[in-house]
DNA sequence: AATGAATGAGTCTTCATTCAT
DNA sequence: GATGAATGAAGACTCATTCAT
């Protein structure tokens, strides 16, 4: 009796997922001109040309590290908006936080870092990343903010809701590159980021009239998300 | 007969200057590692060897390009705070907000988007941006939030001061490193950073309990919505 | 009940030719150096590996394609020469004639393409051809001419016999090998081969003297000018 | 004082044409394929960086050897036809004759062998070869056809003239071809171009009814030309 | 000081060949 | 026998750097 699943077959199965948690590991790390696809592949536990099996370019490795590592996060997120039933000032603390802390914490936040150094070079990947991450991205926080204002939650009568979101979100992105560049240097820092994004959405809520949250061991239940 | 200063001399004077240019817009543009020395070159009009009788290495060149371009930015927001000598919140409105546009507006501002791509391959030019460029910008920004929590003007009790400081500072950083990359793509997108730099000072001055600018400043925020 | 010679032992057995039909088809098409061993193996229907199963290695490939295509060759010729007890005239004009047009239709003429283009690669080939192609053909050639003359039909006085067979022979050779290069190509001809190698015949007969065909033929002739 | 021309100078005029000849030779030893950019350079003396200074890639070198290699050729051929003033038959003894002769003697005769192997993968290539070698060459031979046969001193009223142009024609170039084929491989063969070349054409003129020529030192005397 | 021709190490990519299934 | 995933050596091409002029 054979085994169920031959090694072989089941490495070919999950070879593009190891490849493109290679590549992002590398790229994220080098930056992609300066990454070498031997190096791609040796970190995948392949071989150059077993590379070159899955994807048939450099470039089109990068484009496929990018749509597949973001596509699930905006999802996620908009999952999170349309699910939610409570108030805006929950859904932000009890929801938006704990996402984008696990964003943070995931590798999929190297991919911004990837962005922001090759959009200018890859204009077809910036279309992707705009109009599948950021359009997408913006429109759930703004559903959120405006929930809040309709709700009568958040005041925000004398600012933009497209700053006010920029504001929101920027930080958090920024968070994510620095992560992958200064963070991973071996600078001593004392930096806690789910802290961070923690406190942040608490700055922009107060920033609309939202008083802190009623007592001090409620942040930390979050922390633990 | 007074010697006329050819032009010879003042060029020879500013190639350093031009080449420092040409390389911040190539670098910015392509990334360090796809950017050629010949467009470097080209783009300050000179020849390939010229280039090398003035920086030895592209590394070399690298490593001017940041430094030159970010110590004065750095001083100019030290003087700024120094010199000051009216309320917290003035500060913030009428300094701090200029100083940044200004920065965003510069080639200056392309800097940030060269340091967090390379910031791991170049552990030295790291060290300089984290000792020179971040130490002393956090320190000017939390010396001016410190101003206005000694004089009560802001109200900052449950949040940690460094991170009120990022939440104020990362927004701008990430416009100034999606000028150059998103930002450069031909996405239409409307997003104006001067007015978006402005609120969002607003907006933590708010989160600190400063009530909104008497008059002046309100129809400008209204009008730039 | 007989055995019904299963389709898959039938295909086991052609295997070896087919893939010499593939290998020829690719080799012509492409040169033996840009050839790839996968489309020769996907032109013949099977997997890069079993082609490997048959030749062990592209070389070998090679070699067995020129010897199996041209064995054949020759020895028609040679048995036609040999069988002939009529003119010489009449061999050529009955025999040499068709024999040539012939070769020239089948896929085997291609096999002068790949000789010239590979003979200095492959000396060991080039021995094959020169000693198993080449003299055995000028051979048959000579013994044709050479009957001509000790019958008194031909007249080539003042001419190298060799050199006669060479003026016989290479047109069409170099008709065999433009069907595999330029007149592959879409580029506009008119050029009918069958026709051009009975008028060349006709030519070589009649710089030896030889009268022009008395009825049959010349109308033909006529018509495919 | 400098010398007038400085060897850099000179060289940088010199290496396009020294590139083509190195090309040309490394091209019709192993064909196009297999032969490999380096050798090209270190036979022209130079580095592997060099060659694509001056010939964008491996393709443009490959179209600039044939380009460059045989516009001369035929252009001269068209010129010996248009100066000719004499009988048909003394222009093919004693200009066409050592026009071919040359040509198979000069390093441009392996043009032909490059041709056959890469038309069909360089389809641009061989359009310019049907268009500016083959087309005007048979231009010029059918013309020295006719005029023989306007003057009457030809009959190939039987024949097409086309096919007597490439009887005439095909075994020049497939002699061209076997000399840098089989005719290159250290295999023992008795064959005199020249000699060939000069019978070949007398064959062909015997087969258009005109005499022997007169006395038998005139081929030696054509010889030598 | 300035030039730009030349270099060659380095990288992406291909493909003949192997071998576990 | 048959497959096709995997390998890695080889080759086209790039580009930072040098140096003769």
């Amino acid at each position: 009796v054979p085994p169920v699943s031959a090694p072989r077959q089941r490495r070919k199965d999950a070879r593009p997922q190891e490849l493109l948690d290679a590549a992002l590991e590398v790229f994220v790390e080098k930056g992609f001109a300066a990454a070498r696809t031997d190096d791609v592949a040796q970190r995948a536990g392949v071989s150059k040309g077993t590379l070159y099996l899955y994807y048939p370019s450099k470039t089109d490795l990068l484009k496929a590290v990018i749509t597949a590592k973001l596509r699930g996060e905006i999802e996620r997120g908009r999952q999170i908006v349309l699910a939610h039933r409570g108030s805006a000032t929950s859904l932000m603390r009890d929801f938006v936080a704990p996402w984008w802390q696990q964003l943070y914490a995931s590798p999929a936040s190297g991919v911004f870092k990837i962005m922001v150094a090759e959009a200018r070079n890859f204009p077809e990947v910036a279309d992707f990343y705009a109009r599948e991450v950021m359009q997408p991205g913006e429109e759930v926080l703004t559903q959120v903010v405006q929930i809040g204002i309709d709700s009568g939650e958040f005041a925000v009568a004398l600012a933009d809701v497209k700053h006010t979101v920029y504001s929101l979100l920027l930080p958090v992105v920024m968070a994510c590159i620095h992560k992958h560049s200064l963070g991973a240097c071996p600078i001593e820092e004392c930096f806690d980021p789910p802290s961070f994004i923690r406190e942040h959405i608490e700055l922009v809520l107060r920033s609309m009239g939202v008083p802190p949250a009623a007592s001090a061991p409620a942040p930390q239940t979050l922390a633990s998300a």
